[in-house]
Parts: C-alpha cells; sequence; structure tokens
DNA sequence: CCTTTGACTTCAAGTACTTGAAGTTCCTAG
DNA sequence: CTAGGAACTTCAAGTACTTGAAGTCAAAGG
C-alpha cells in the first residue's frame, strides 16, 4: 500500500516547498557540506531528493532557523548519522538549542510590545495628542531598559 | 536639577551597552549611513555619543532586530529626522514590523514545541523506549508540517 | 522538427555583519 | 615621569547566505 509512497522522490523546488529552506540555501548546505551530495538524475543532472533526505533536511532547518552554525549543523548532522550511540550528545545540543529558543522568545515578546508602542506613539503625534505622546516616548524608553536586561 | 543629566555622553562601548547592539555594529552602521557620522572627541577621534544618539540607536535596533533591512532603517531614519510630518508613513513600516513580528512569534512557539520534541525523542531512544521514540518520530513529523505552513 | 517556456545547473557578486590584526590613546600605579 | 593595560581607532578578511547572470535540459505547442 505504501511502496510507491515510501519511495517518492522531489525536486529541488518540492524540497524547498517541504523543508521551508530556499532553494538556493539548499544548494548551499550541500556545496559546504552540510549535508552529504544528494543524488542526481542521470539525464538532466537535476538533483533527486528521497524522503530520508527530506527528513534530514527538515531537521536542519529547525536547527538553523534557531541560530546554530553551519559547522554545529555539520557536526549534528555527522552525529545523527551515528545513531542513537550518540543519543547522549544529541540531547545536550537540542537542550542548549531550547535554552536560545526560550531567550528568543522573551526578547521578541519585548520587542513586539515595544514597537506596539511606537505605533501608538506616532498614532498619538498623528493625532496631536502631545500628551499621550510624551507618557508613550517614556514608556518606551522604560521598555528599552529592559530588552537590553533581556539580552 | 538634570542639567548635567541630559547632556552626559557615552563612549562607544556605553553605547553598545545600553543600545544591545555591539560596538562593531555600531561602527558599521555608522560607516554605511544608517546613523549619521557621530561626534568625536578632539583629542583622542574616539566617537562620543549623546543621548539623543542612544534613542535613535536603541530604536534602531528594534528595527534592526525585527529583520529590517539597512537600506529601510536608513530611510525610517531619514524620516524620523523628518518629525511628524512623516507620522503617516512610520506608522505603517511599523505596522508592518509588527506583523512581521507576529509571523515570527508563532513560528518561534511551533520551533520550541519541535525541539521539546526532539529532545524527548532522544531521551526515549537513550531510555531504550523504542514505542515511545516511534511515537514522537511521528509527532514530530506532524510538527515539522505545521511549521512549513506558518511559514 | 523547431521553438519556446520553465525548472534546473554553476559561478560570481552582493548583503549584513563579525572577527582579527595592527596601531593609537587614555588612565592608573610605581 | 614612565610603564602597562584597557579601550579605542581603521582596515581587511571571514561567515552565512541571497541574488543575478549565463547556460543546459525536457516537455508542449505550432
Amino acid at each position: 500500500m505504501s511502496a510507491q509512497t515510501r519511495t517518492r522522490t522531489f525536486s529541488i523546488k518540492e524540497a524547498a516547498a517541504l523543508t521551508g529552506l530556499p532553494a538556493s540555501t539548499l544548494r548551499y548546505y550541500e556545496s559546504i557540506g552540510v549535508v552529504a551530495p544528494v543524488s542526481r538524475s542521470a539525464s538532466s543532472g537535476h538533483r533527486v531528493y528521497d524522503e530520508d533526505d527530506l527528513d534530514l533536511l527538515t531537521w536542519v532547518a529547525c536547527l538553523s532557523a534557531t541560530g546554530m552554525s553551519v559547522s554545529d549543523m555539520r557536526q549534528y548532522v555527522a552525529n545523527g548519522a551515528a545513531g542513537a550511540a550518540a543519543a547522549e550528545q544529541q540531547i545536550e545540543l537540542l537542550s542548549a538549542q531550547r535554552e536560545r529558543l526560550a531567550r528568543e522568545a522573551e526578547r521578541l515578546a519585548v520587542r513586539r510590545r515595544y514597537v506596539q508602542l511606537k505605533v501608538d506613539y506616532w498614532q498619538a503625534v498623528a493625532d496631536g495628542d502631545d500628551a499621550r505622546a510624551t507618557s508613550l516616548s517614556e514608556g518606551a524608553r522604560a521598555l528599552a531598559d529592559e530588552l537590553k536586561r533581556t539580552k
């Protein structure tokens, strides 16, 4: 029932759509060895991705999205290929990643409030409501302080 | 009471600490014209930042942190200098920024769940709990799909 | 059969910083 | 007054991509 689904292959465009990474980045990651060279169509020379490639790339996409360096990703992928033996190290790498994300989330929340405040500020300026503008301006300053502390 | 507080000046290191931007980035932004050349100490040639500079840089830091391009920042800063007349355009720019941030927050939330799942997965592998590992692996796949949809 | 369209290919250059080297200048303590 | 170290300066090179140019290949329409 799934003999053909499991062996389906994908063009670079499809792989890009499925992993969320631009095609240019897929080529780039391959060129610098983050992922192994992808097999090619014999006739056209175009890259042909299988489902295993996609699984790996989805995972790499997640790592890169969280600010992991390409050399760390290379390392991580190598570990992943080594299998369960490297589980300990995977967990370590991932926990660091998780904390990075948590901090990122905090900073992002503050930034959102900051931007909203700035929108309100300029709205007040546009409305000629100077008192409100001044008070918002002070709020922005306070938030900017908070932003710098969370960093 | 605040005659001297309002005229306080800052070194590049202090400016970096207060804005959250590395000193190298402050120099870079100046070199490419995102901000106007900062005044210098007559004796040493070192940069001297005043509070207005800091306000502007804090704001630029927020814009850059949310993914605004340097040319857009340049534009934005130019508008800011023009004052209230450009309020309309500021609001437009900022609203776009706000939406970018909202999308970013969504994606970040999914990514955090994804990483947590991967931690759990490797923990299960380390524990030899194959059934749990398989089930978590499926969950990861579902989340990866979601991640790609939110993009 | 030929041409055009579109997706792919590589390679070179651009973007937004970051890092490192090499050389001042400032400050503090001997 | 002078030696040392921290902090500053510029400039060049590195990083992680992204974008654009120029060419190749495959299927569809005339």
